[in-house]
DNA sequence: TTCCAGGTGCATA
DNA sequence: TATGCACATGGA
């Protein structure tokens, strides 16, 4: 029997207010799996099975309300897509990934995770995730849960080489120590540049990397984080401009609270049709 | 073989 | 404050 089979609870969310594969596949999260009937999704210590039907898709998991906080259920995705669209340079993204919901996730696994994955690939970092679950995680069901603080501790600077994080191995160390009694688990309260400052300021985290982690675990979406793939659609929807800090700068000045939605459907749009 | 990938840290000026 | 280089590693 397969484990998620014994998932005790389930809810549904319409498509109409999802695209599940936009969602899974836009960059923001590596810990899941496209199977045969559907996905499996996973964050922190929970995992979730979604069956997709005609009409809407079938979540099944333990905890319901992390599930819907993390699918970010309760914003109203219509009325940002409505604001947005308002600019030309977002009409064909929208058009083409309007399904996307920024997803809120576990702390601990996105700080972790988008260390790894400074100038790396997506599927490589996919790689590493899942080995520091499979090889350091807690077993749930037939899976394995993300790491705790606890646990992370106990891994090495080799273990990370091996887990395939490369010259990041020994951040990752140094990060993790810094990590403990941090109070990183309370920061979503900060405002975001007091928040900023202190994420930029832990080993291995950059603006770039800082802005994901708040964006994507911290819910702050005044933030837009800028790489290789945005300095493209940078360069070829806006202006030519190499300078990173400047391209954030005038893209959060464009959009401010809807950047980090805009970032999103420009990124996807971006790289799947590779522009 | 070379380039690229959801960049950052560090030395130098 | 700004610039430039080194850093693992696998896929295209």
């Amino acid at each position: 029997m397969q484990a998620f089979t014994k998932l005790k609870n389930s809810f549904t969310i319409s498509k109409k207010d999802i695209n599940l594969y936009q969602t899974l596949s836009c960059g923001q999260i590596f810990s899941y799996k496209q199977i045969n009937s559907g996905y499996l999704v996973f964050s922190g210590q929970e995992f979730a099975y979604i069956k997709e039907t005609i009409g809407d898709y079938l979540v099944r998991c333990d905890n319901v309300d992390y599930f819907k906080n993390f699918f970010d259920l309760n914003t109203n995705y219509d009325k940002i897509k409505e604001t947005l669209v308002q600019f030309e340079v977002m009409k064909a993204p929208i058009e083409f990934g309007g399904g996307i919901r920024i997803l809120r996730q576990d702390i601990l696994e996105t700080i972790i995770s988008f260390v790894i994955s400074a100038n790396n690939n997506i599927k490589r970092i996919t790689n590493t995730v899942f080995y520091l679950r499979e090889h350091f995680g807690n077993k749930i069901g037939n899976f394995y849960a993300f790491p705790t603080l606890i646990q992370l501790e106990k891994i090495t600077e080799q273990d990370f080489r091996s887990a395939g994080a490369g010259y990041r191995s020994p951040q990752l160390v140094r990060l993790i120590k810094e990590l403990k009694n941090s109070g990183y688990e309370r920061w979503g309260q900060l405002e975001t540049e007091v928040l900023k400052n202190k994420l930029v300021a832990l080993s291995g985290i950059g603006p770039k990397v800082a802005d994901c982690i708040m964006l994507f675990a911290y819910g702050k979406t005044d933030v837009f984080p800028v790489d290789t793939w945005i300095e493209k659609v940078y360069n070829n929807f806006f202006q030519k401009c190499t300078d990173r800090k400047e391209i954030r700068r005038k893209l959060v000045d464009k959009f401010k609270n809807f950047s980090g939605f805009a970032q999103q459907y420009l990124f996807f749009y971006q790289r799947e049709n590779k522009l």
